[in-house]
DNA sequence: GATGTGTGCAAGTACCTGCTTGCTTGCACA
DNA sequence: TGTGCAAGCAAGCAGGTACTTGCACACATC
């Protein structure tokens, strides 16, 4: 059992990779196999077909994502401290999963099957954030003269084109460590200030 | 002549609307002729191949794009207005053209002839704005705590993730009227909250 | 009226893609 | 020793892709 996991695994591994990096109408069941070391027969008699396996990478991927939702932030007294965390998760997870996902969100418009496993993925995260938002807007914590799902937009905004501008396009490195990179606190710290607007009443 | 040039901008512009919702790889020349309402022959007849298609629309790209650097923007005295009419300009002109760009952005990864293409286009952009910012800086209507190119990065996190989700996400509607649009300009201040900081003196 | 140019149409080539088939090999368990 | 399962290997199929070729037609210009 563990030898078989095991291949369907790597299989994964390397259907991810390629999938993020050259997107999955443009990575073929060749490439895969040759990446996995296995044999091109062995994906299909383990998943099927092509789409067999982006679907188990859909799964894959959501179990991995399921433990980074809004939710489960430590949701300390601190607002800011709260959403910094925030930024961070959802940056770390961009890198590690999420390219895929921003890489499956273009191909979703042309390759239909692509777009139901996306499915509702972005709006809800945005819906999620957005609901968060106009609580600590209620308490005071944020400014309310900004509607909540166009703050929400503005945090996914600043976290999705980070990793997009570094992985996907090349114009800078990625950091070191995701956890105390002091480049993702300042741009959050653009976002913060204007998000809560501390001082700002005259 | 004019009957010429014009079938030669007709495959241009059918290329241009399929490229940028389907991608480069995943647009076929057949889907291009009959989209611009002519024979596929033709396009290799006038641009020799796919390739060069894309790469002429590149150059009407370049061209169209010119005229809307950072330095043309109206420099007036108030800053905020200077980088709020940016941003309504550069979410403009990545819904018309930049939707193609970012697309081919991604495509770069795996299409080495589109890297070329798009080239150093990202990161010069944004090398532009963070002087414009590191001056604005220095004369103290921005805050000078944050380097100016996480702050030109912020800021088109914004535009360009505004467009992504609505264009190609699909996570929302795009604006009416670019130029009047609310939700742009809520968008926009809190960034500019956030850059500026306003009264955050204590 | 001849010539050149831009285009359409039909057919075809060479290659790549996802996917299949038939057969063999190695390993585990009984 | 025998049975079953996971995997490899070689070959191939059907369909799509970029691109080519040869021929016909319209419409200008000289």
């Amino acid at each position: 059992m563990s030898a078989a996991t095991d291949t369907a695994e790597r299989i994964l591994d390397a259907a991810s990779e390629l999938f993020a990096t050259h997107g999955y109408a443009a990575t073929t069941t060749r490439a895969i196999a040759e990446r996995a070391g296995v044999n091109e027969v062995t994906i299909f008699r383990r998943f099927e077909s092509k789409l067999g396996v982006l679907r188990a990478l859909g799964e894959r991927l959501a179990r991995l994502q399921a433990g980074r939702a809004v939710a489960s932030a430590p949701d300390s007294a601190n607002v800011r401290d709260t959403l910094l965390a925030l930024a961070r998760m959802e940056i770390r997870g961009t890198i590690e999963g999420g390219a895929l996902a921003m890489r499956l969100a273009f191909d979703a418009t042309s390759v239909p099957e692509v777009r139901e496993l996306i499915g509702e993925g972005v709006p809800a995260n945005l819906e999620g954030l957005a609901e968060y938002l106009a609580e600590h807007q209620a308490t005071g914590d944020l400014r309310a003269d900004i509607d909540p799902r166009v703050m929400a937009e503005a945090f996914f905004g600043l976290t999705s084109s980070y990793v997009m501008y570094r992985m996907v396009m090349g114009a800078a490195d990625l950091p070191v460590d995701v956890e105390t990179d002091e480049g993702i606190e300042q741009l959050f710290d653009v976002f913060w200030s204007g998000a809560s607007q501390r001082g700002q009443e005259p």
